[in-house]
This record gives structure tokens, C-alpha cells and sequence, in this order.
DNA sequence: TTTACTGCAAATTCTTTGCAACAAC
DNA sequence: GTTGTTGCAAAGAATTTGCAGTAAA
């Protein structure tokens, strides 16, 4: 989907709920889209604040997310780091993520049957279900290699992951409980 | 698993990593272990000042819960509303979570055979799994009932969920992304 | 006695909000 | 002109941490 229909999907959206057009939310949304990756709040604060001549403030930045999640053109995903990552998902297919613990790496993946038998379930207790979110957390391929050496070479202890705040790091055990 | 071989786990783990089981530390896990609810650091914080004698500060339950989190003897579960629920899980088979965004109320589920799609998804990529967190989002059939019932009485909007803190809303959305 | 633990209050992190000036419509 | 928006700085909420005193081992 291109940067022009997204424009155009938002305009449509704001229009609906008798909101304005300003330029901050134009700016924010085109930066959400021109990447690929999974960027937080902060992230695209600074992303605007470096590249972009027009600057927002970082409670225009978190206003304007809310608003796009809240349309269905982003989607936030909380990797248990203590700040939520989002994504754009306007024109792209549902996916669930595998996280890498060590190196915070987000892969996707999709698969039809499980979404099939989780529809089961729910239809079974009679739950309604609005959406959901399916993580595994774990070690990428490089990671798991390394990892593996790492334990031979006798580095017992596994280093800490080279991530965010210390304070994090609970959130992030969310153990699959 | 009853009380006393929980606490003789306990006692083993800390032992283990010579660490000191205190009197506070036994409060903590008891009362962890006494409900069968979800619970949050504050709200057993809150549960041992009223019920207990003994009091314990809430930088010892934060402190304690980690530990137990560290243990596999509960586990931490995100619902979106800001804080972090707790559940014992020694003793327990995995399970994972339908969470009501009405009444907050939680249903666990389990399916092996989602289990095993997963794994394979694991294989496929090199992926070396270590936990998971499947969450479905939606209402209780309670709940669900009820909204239809409002619809067609032509109250249209949702009331807000009657939970928590308005802040916690957003992160409520992760959107199955 | 040594080493770890506790409580307190201050500090942190991410995010939201009140309000006055400002810009779409 | 209205009505919604922005930026700022202050407010919040949940959780962590430094430190001095206390208690297991």
C-alpha cells in the first residue's frame, strides 16, 4: 500500500470523526509507514526530532499513535521491554511475533491453522473474541549458535541481553504463564 | 502441590543461590500460593497489610515476586492494563489466557495441538523456543451477551471497561499486531 | 561474624494531561 | 469564527534502587 492511499485511508478516518488534518499527524503517520521495522514511541520522537525540519513534540507523538492504533493503521506490541513497539498495519496481513531474547530480534509468523483452532476454543466457551496476541519468546537461529558455543567454551553464565532498562527485564519474564 | 512441599522448593532454590529464606519471604510466597486468583504486586501488598500480622513493604513483595518469577514458582501475566498479573504456576500444567476486555475476568485455556503447530514454527526457523504467551482478547460470554443486549436497546457506545487507570488503556490495544 | 535482607523514601521510566496559544475547517 | 490541536511542563502509575539498620546462617 502506498504512502498516497495510506494519506488518503487517515484523511478519510480523521474526516469521519469530525478531527483536523494538522501537519504534525501527517508528518507522524508518513514516518510510521517509511519504515519497515518496529519502532516505539521514543523512537519516532527522535526519528522526527533529527531528520524532519518540522519538529513535534513527543505528547503529539503519543496522541498520534493512540489515534492510529485506535483506526487500525498501526498495531503496538509490548516485547516486554517496558515500552510498547509499533508497527504499521494498514495493507499488511495479521501476523504473531518470535522475539529473541538475546538480541531483540521480532520475526513473523502466521499460521492459519492455529488461528483456526484458537477461533475453536473461543467458539466453545462462548468467548468473542476481538483480536489477540501469539509471542514466542526464545533465541534467534544466530543466537541459539552462539549461545550453544558460548556454553562449550565454558562462558557459563548467559550475558545479559544487550537491550533497555534494567527495569524491564521483569515484564519481559512474562513466562508463558 | 500443597503448602509444605511448595515451601520446601522455596527454600531449596534459595538455598541454591545462597540466599536467605526470611520471615517475609515465607509471608510472600504463602499468601502467592493461598489464592487461586490473578494478582498484582500491589494487590498482595495490600492483602498481607490487611490480613497478616506481620507487615511487609511493598519493595519486599516487588522484590520477593521477582524471585518467584526467577524460580518458575508463579508467573507474570500482561493483561494490558498497565500492571502486571501474577499466578503460581509450581505445580501447575502451562496454560494460556482469554481475557474478558469487559470484566477483566480470565479463562486459561490449553491446546496441544496449538502447542505442537508452535514447535514446529520453532523448528522451521531455528528458533529455540523457551516460553510463550498466547492471549486472547475479546468478551466473556457473559459479556458479550449483555453488549448485545445494549446494542439493540440502542445503547450504542461501550461503556468503558470498569477497571483501571485510563493511562493503561493504550497498552490494553495491542492489537494482535 | 559475615553476608544478605528489609524498609524507607527518593528516583526512574514510560506515558498522560491541563492549559494557553494556535491552526484547521 | 469555531472547534479541535499543539507544546510545554507538571502529573501519574508502576516499579526499582541507595542506604543504613537488621537478621539469617
Amino acid at each position: 500500500m502506498k504512502q498516497d492511499a495510506i494519506a488518503k485511508a487517515f484523511d478519510a478516518f480523521l474526516r469521519k470523526r469530525s478531527l483536523k488534518l494538522t501537519a504534525q499527524r501527517r508528518t507522524i503517520l508518513e514516518r510510521a509507514f517509511a519504515t519497515h521495522e518496529h519502532f516505539s514511541a521514543e523512537q519516532l520522537y527522535r526519528w522526527l526530532a533529527s531528520e524532519s525540519t518540522a519538529k513535534v513534540s513527543r505528547a503529539t507523538v503519543y496522541r498520534t499513535l493512540a489515534l492510529l492504533q485506535e483506526g487500525e493503521f498501526i498495531a503496538a506490541l509490548d516485547v516486554g521491554r517496558g515500552e510498547l513497539l509499533y508497527e504499521h498495519v494498514l495493507g499488511h496481513r495479521h501476523h504473531d511475533h518470535m522475539i529473541c531474547l538475546d538480541c531483540g530480534k521480532i520475526e513473523e509468523f502466521h499460521d492459519s491453522r492455529i488461528e483456526a483452532l484458537q477461533n475453536g476454543i473461543c467458539a466453545d466457551k462462548g468467548f468473542e473474541l476481538v483480536n489477540h496476541t501469539h509471542r514466542l519468546l526464545g533465541y534467534c537461529r544466530a543466537c541459539a549458535g552462539q549461545r550453544r558455543k558460548d556454553a562449550k567454551a565454558g562462558t557459563p553464565a548467559s550475558k545479559p541481553p544487550a537491550h533497555k532498562t534494567p527495569a524491564a527485564a521483569g515484564r519481559a519474564d512474562q513466562s508463558g504463564a
